[in-house]
DNA sequence: GAAACTATTGGACGAAAGGGCAATGGAGCT
DNA sequence: AGCTCCATTGCCCTTTCGTCCAATAGTTTC
């Protein structure tokens, strides 16, 4: 289960000043790969791995603002740092409030693109995490049966096995036995288990 | 109980355009006030209620992004909207990065100006709102005794009565006597509503 | 059609939870 | 000392939970 590592993409029309970010994240140690357009990144469009995006706002095609709504709609968030060379004060914004990690203008500090590489890094990372966390905790509550996932509301509602039993109409017998196929199928141990399960679910985003 | 009406704070050392939004957002329903400067807003500082700022980049004195600071440090995060004539993007991206809701450009569009409000004091209601929720559960777990929150810990770790008594050295009838205790101060029902409590106060920030 | 399988149920037993009642013992006050 | 107040405890009883074994009915598979 090592995460593999991180994959900087770096996005500009420019070739010149693309190979040469290219080759100075390359000499920081990290992993790199390029591209130069919009199109070329989506087409190409890498495994999921952890990284970001470094990107240019203003190209031939589809601007870098594109590229960060498709990244969005696309479920596979990878964070973006903007860097341009052309700044405007509404693009600024708007990329901002898009959810970028930095908007940095050309050019750039060596010192100032690092901090932002490893601001979106740690973002990815800890995005990662909470995606893993939810997808387990939405596959085991998929693998309950209809049923179960009832008894689960009433144990979480504070209902007992009897009151569960009888709004199901079914007997209490059966609840019993449903109650311990659940706490088998999530992994808990104690209602309290259940209603931390419960309450995390509840935020869950969709 | 009734939420007073949102409060729209206006902070702009130009005084003929101040007034003429105080006028404007007053003609759309809203209360308003006024303020010449970031000094002039601390001392003035209103009560706690619901609103939002709308704030000029540049004054003299203190500049907005200062008073952004000072109101996240003042545990006060009123919803902050930049309003500026003089934009570059280094600052919009600073304001942006530390929270703004919006960074408009004068002279700005009425529409414009309105759905940035709309959003500012969506978001204020929403923090405020959480914010409240929160330090109800705080007050909650603060009228545990140590040894009520110790045997709390207990039932959401899923030990039973017998073992939170062993560990604890005390006998297992005061265990179910304090299990009773927490459980009428905390308002709980039953050990799933307690595991749905222990999991949001994980989560509280601090 | 028979066998295998699943869901549901009944009966029963030990363990645990929830709670009433009274006794104990220490802290603090008069 | 005498007193009250409160946390702690023991005893006992009822209800609920967690499981075991066995039986029944409906469904799928061969």
């Amino acid at each position: 289960m090592s995460t593999p590592l991180p994959l900087i993409h770096v996005v500009d029309d420019d070739e010149s000043l693309r190979t040469a970010l290219l080759r100075l994240l390359g000499a920081a140690g990290f992993e790199t790969r390029g591209y130069a357009s919009t199109g070329d990144f989506l087409l190409q469009s890498p495994p999921d791995r952890p990284g970001c995006v470094l990107l240019d706002m203003r190209m031939p095609g589809p601007s870098g603002l594109d590229l960060q709504a498709a990244l969005r709609r696309h479920g596979n968030p990878l964070p973006v740092i903007f860097l341009t060379g052309y700044a405007d004060v509404a693009a600024s914004v708007r990329a901002m409030k898009a959810g970028a990690v930095d908007f940095l203008t050309k050019p750039v500090e060596r010192e100032t693109l690092f901090e932002a590489l490893q601001r979106a890094l740690a973002r990815d990372a800890a995005q990662r995490a909470a995606r893993a966390e939810a997808e387990r905790l939405r596959a085991a509550f998929a693998a309950l049966t209809p049923r179960e996932r009832a008894v689960f509301d009433g144990i979480v509602a504070g209902q007992i096995n009897k009151q569960i039993a009888d709004a199901m109409g079914i007997a209490e017998r059966t609840v019993k036995l449903q109650r311990a196929q659940l706490m088998a199928k999530l992994g808990a141990n104690s209602a309290a288990e259940l209603g931390r399960l419960a309450e995390r679910l509840q935020h869950l985003p969709d």
